[in-house]
DNA sequence: GTCCAGGGTAAGC
DNA sequence: GCTTACCATGGA
């Protein structure tokens, strides 16, 4: 725990808004992206690192030069994407709290195999649980990238380690998910990135291949991995959400294209609210 | 020590 | 189609 935090000097800064690196860190969606200080995060994802500083006033500083942030971090962290209109969507009080709460909050968009691997894990564990297991994989399988840090593992080293060497890394049962995924994308026979020219639809059909992938899994994975914006994860605080707040049924259709967005801020909301709950209620 | 976690699977109805 | 036991492990 800890690990290594590196500063190589540069710094290039930049506007971006809104912003929360704290509730994004935490939000769920990324399991290598860590607060490091009150106002900096630390950020892993595939075979580089950054770490990114609020400046106050919606400005960053990121760890990098301004072609690398280009190249990577803005896409990374969604920079293109203006969540204005769908902060507007929210049409009642509880959906209101939410976007209020977590409007900072956005989805990333991380590689599809690494958030695969992450959500095929995510089964029956909380997050920080999730992170263990994550850090673990990249200790013992990923290469070594300097400065003590480790890139996520690639399909073929998944696939090619033997399963005893997995279960090390805390995976459980989920071991054989792992490993038998991780051959089917290694093999080809699962080609994740011709995947992305699918539709909604058929890219969740294909996902639901895989052993280990069920439609909560491949939810997150199509939203968080595919930047599919309107897929809808219901895990079991989405599901508390759902049956306290809103009767059993969450208006999703209002919500499109747009419904996995609300969806992160209910559930950044509703496991603050859980963690720190009203006086008196 | 107890309860719970960003669930999936297979068996049973 | 819809329930239900079972799955291993660690964090709170």
């Amino acid at each position: 725990m800890g690990g290594t935090v590196v500063y190589n000097g540069r710094m290039y800064e930049v506007h971006l808004a809104p912003l929360d690196l704290t509730r994004t860190a935490d939000s769920g969606q990324c399991f290598r992206m860590r607060m490091i200080a009150s106002d900096t995060c630390f950020i892993q994802a595939q075979d580089r690192y950054v770490t990114v500083t609020d400046l106050g006033g919606g400005r960053f500083g990121f760890s990098c030069d301004e072609a690398e942030y280009q190249a990577r971090w803005a896409n990374f962290l969604d920079a293109g994407t203006d969540y204005g209109p769908i902060h507007d969507l929210a049409h009642d009080e509880y959906a209101r709290q939410a976007v209020d709460f977590a409007r900072g909050v956005r989805i990333l968009r991380q590689d599809p195999w690494e958030t695969l691997i992450g959500f095929i894990l995510s089964q029956r564990k909380n997050i920080p649980a999730i992170r263990h297991c994550v850090e673990q994989l990249c200790v013992r399988f990923g290469r070594p990238i300097g400065d003590g840090l480790y890139a996520f593992p690639t399909p073929e080293a998944l696939a090619n380690a033997p399963q005893e060497e997995l279960a090390v890394c805390s995976l459980g049962y989920r071991t054989r998910y792992v490993s038998q995924t991780a051959r089917m994308v290694a093999s080809g026979q699962a080609d994740l990135y011709a995947w992305r020219t699918q539709d909604d639809a058929a890219l969740e059909s294909a996902l639901l291949t895989l052993p280990g992938v069920g439609v909560k899994v491949a939810a997150c994975v199509m939203l968080f991995g595919y930047h599919r914006l309107n897929a809808f994860p219901v895990d079991v605080w989405i599901d508390r959400v759902m049956k306290n707040e809103y009767g059993g049924g969450f208006p999703v259709a209002h919500y499109a294209p747009y419904a996995g967005v609300i969806q992160q801020y209910l559930f950044v909301y509703a496991r603050h609210m859980f963690r720190a709950p009203k006086p008196e209620g």
